[in-house]
DNA sequence: ATATCGATTATCT
DNA sequence: GATAATCGATATG
């Protein structure tokens, strides 16, 4: 690691749950550009990435969500209160980070997809076990929905159902540091089969964080 | 650079 | 028993 880190601003305050409790649509424009923060673990080093793709999933209305066949165990966090983390496992490998929106009864929800690393970068490595050789090697870390949780630690036992709000009552939150997004762009969302037309995917322009090959990354305003 | 495929398990039908 | 909001490895142009 001999690249500096990115430069980060040291004020970063958690977003309020007001912030959450909104159509999930309005939620994943928004978020892009806010900072995830994993604190309090890594022998002190805080672990900080910029939010740089999102999906937004609307409820029981929307067949591609989990929340679609009504509530059920594993989804019911996203019934619940806006800010909360819905944290699944899916295809025997890997943790998806979704926060909760909306008011509770409704299951609206934005999905992470990638993230933009700021601070903590060689704890980020350690826990995807990448080796960083280029400056390209930063993608790996935090760049995919697996991804992403890998290198945060985030895990369904650990994080399911703790509340991004809040700085004191849990690790995991989402903060704003005034950094302002300039251009987003909205395209269909990866990996789904229904409802797979529907462009509700959000990502910052021309950020080479966004996941996927690049021509899953040029995509228009 | 793009395509295809296997891994691996919680969850629901 | 089938499926899944994915990833990494391998193959091929």
């Amino acid at each position: 690691m001999t690249k500096a880190e990115p430069e980060v601003s040291s004020a970063i305050r958690p977003l309020d749950r007001n912030f959450f409790a909104r159509d999930p649509r309005r939620v994943a424009r928004e978020l892009l550009g806010k900072v995830l923060v994993r604190a309090g673990e890594h022998r002190g080093v805080t672990l900080t990435a910029r939010i740089v793709e999102v999906e937004a999933y609307l409820g029981t209305n929307d067949p591609a969500a989990h929340a679609f066949a009504g509530r059920t165990l594993r989804n019911e966090v996203l019934f619940g209160p806006p800010g909360y983390a819905y944290v699944y496992f899916i295809y025997g490998n890997h943790y998806c980070l979704n926060v909760s929106c909306q008011a509770e009864g409704q299951a609206g929800s934005v999905l992470f997809r990638a993230l933009e690393p700021l601070t903590g970068i060689e704890e980020m490595a350690r826990a995807r076990r990448i080796v960083m050789r280029t400056p390209r090697s930063l993608r790996l870390l935090t760049s995919g929905p697996g991804r992403l949780t890998e290198a945060f630690g985030i895990t369904r036992t650990r994080d399911n159902n703790c509340d991004l709000t809040s700085a004191n009552s849990s690790s995991l939150w989402i903060g704003d540091d005034e950094f302002r997004t300039q251009r987003i762009c909205l395209s269909a969302r990866i990996g789904i089969t229904k409802a797979a037309d529907r462009k509700l995917r959000y990502t910052i322009a021309g950020n080479p964080f966004v996941s996927g090959p690049k021509s899953f990354r040029i995509v228009s305003a």
